[in-house]
DNA sequence: GTCTATATTTGGATAGAC
DNA sequence: GTCTATCCAAATATAGAC
């Protein structure tokens, strides 16, 4: 059993995990490259061998988390098959998310925030991430829509993106004030955006 | 007329005026001293007896940086008297301010982005000021619920922490998608919290 | 109060041996 | 591919003259 199975994964997959888990944390620019090989346990020149520059790491830092929240938003959603619940379920998903660990807010956000260059890579890709949540939004959106005529009258985009703005005004707000009522206020909005009273 | 004339103000000031517009627009951590002291055209230890350590500057950037917003603000928004206008009025201000220069989102959740340690004074002035902004439209809230028997079910506290999500989660999602689209959406999502038809 | 000069650490990145 | 050793620039901060 070398150190690559302990580890489950390449010595660049390592890294990549390692440092996706100290950007989110502790911010893009305030993590070096030092503290990065330091605790995925490899050598400078090892790093180097995987990654150009820091630049790329950042990109492919958000790929990962891109990867791994929508895949998992995905996985979780596909299990539930009622409409209204699954419009519904979304946001007690994200509350889930702030209260169990180590939040942060939006790690594209947050990048975001960081990078201001506006033709750089990693702002690209988070807005690429952001164009992925938001389509499944709509999808699941779109569910409900269809689900009852009562719905037929509303416009499944504009619907969407209400939901998208609602979530990332909770998020923001909640990494603000670290606390959990933006979540809560979050679900009268979504109520509220699909006819119900507040 | 010496430089302070010229410059309108002490050396204190000149730094944080100058620091201000490179932390919104470059970044805290991406902006080193010695790029402030340059800008600013005094030196590393004119800089150092007005600032303990860059921290203390932070913390007065985002002080600064309230002040300006609340104030501009309070102002604009008292010179009109229709509680309902200045309610809609409010969205247009902030899409207008991202349409005039140098837009870079909010810059208290970009702090927030920055500065990881929940402890941190930096972290407690963004804060502050996100209690100071939810107080001025909390405020415009009251006078709308207030001017019209039709209101008279809606609770203030509610629409004013729902106002100020929507205008966050615009915010940021404008900066994203460096499109004021979100500002338009904003507006009709304003519109359906106090009862209209999106 | 302001300046120049400097201390010290850390940043990202590379060279060359194994 | 991985390692150690090193480069150079930039980071924050201080000392001491004027």
């Amino acid at each position: 059993m070398n150190k690559e199975t302990i580890q489950r994964g390449t010595a660049k997959e390592t890294i990549i995990r390692i440092a996706s888990d100290l950007f989110y944390r502790q911010g893009y620019n305030a993590t070096g490259i030092q503290q990065i090989i330091d605790a995925a346990g490899v050598s400078k020149g090892a790093f180097y061998t995987h990654f150009k520059s820091k630049d790329v790491l950042g990109v492919e830092y958000l790929q990962k988390m891109s990867k791994d929240e929508t895949t998992h938003l995905k996985q979780v959603l596909s299990e539930i098959h009622d409409p209204y619940k699954k419009y519904m379920q979304f946001n007690t998903l994200m509350k889930g998310w702030m209260v169990s660990t180590n939040y942060r807010g939006c790690a594209f956000a947050n990048m975001t925030a960081e990078v201001t260059d506006r033709n750089s890579p990693i702002r690209k890709e988070a807005k690429f991430h952001y164009e992925a949540f938001r389509a499944i939004i709509r999808d699941l959106v779109e569910d409900l829509l269809k689900s009852d005529k009562k719905y037929e009258d509303f416009d499944v985009q504009y619907v969407a993106d209400q939901f998208m703005m609602i979530t990332i005004g909770a998020l923001t707000n909640a990494e603000i004030y670290q606390d959990t009522w933006p979540y809560d206020h979050a679900e009268k909005a979504l109520r509220q955006l699909i006819g119900e009273k507040g």
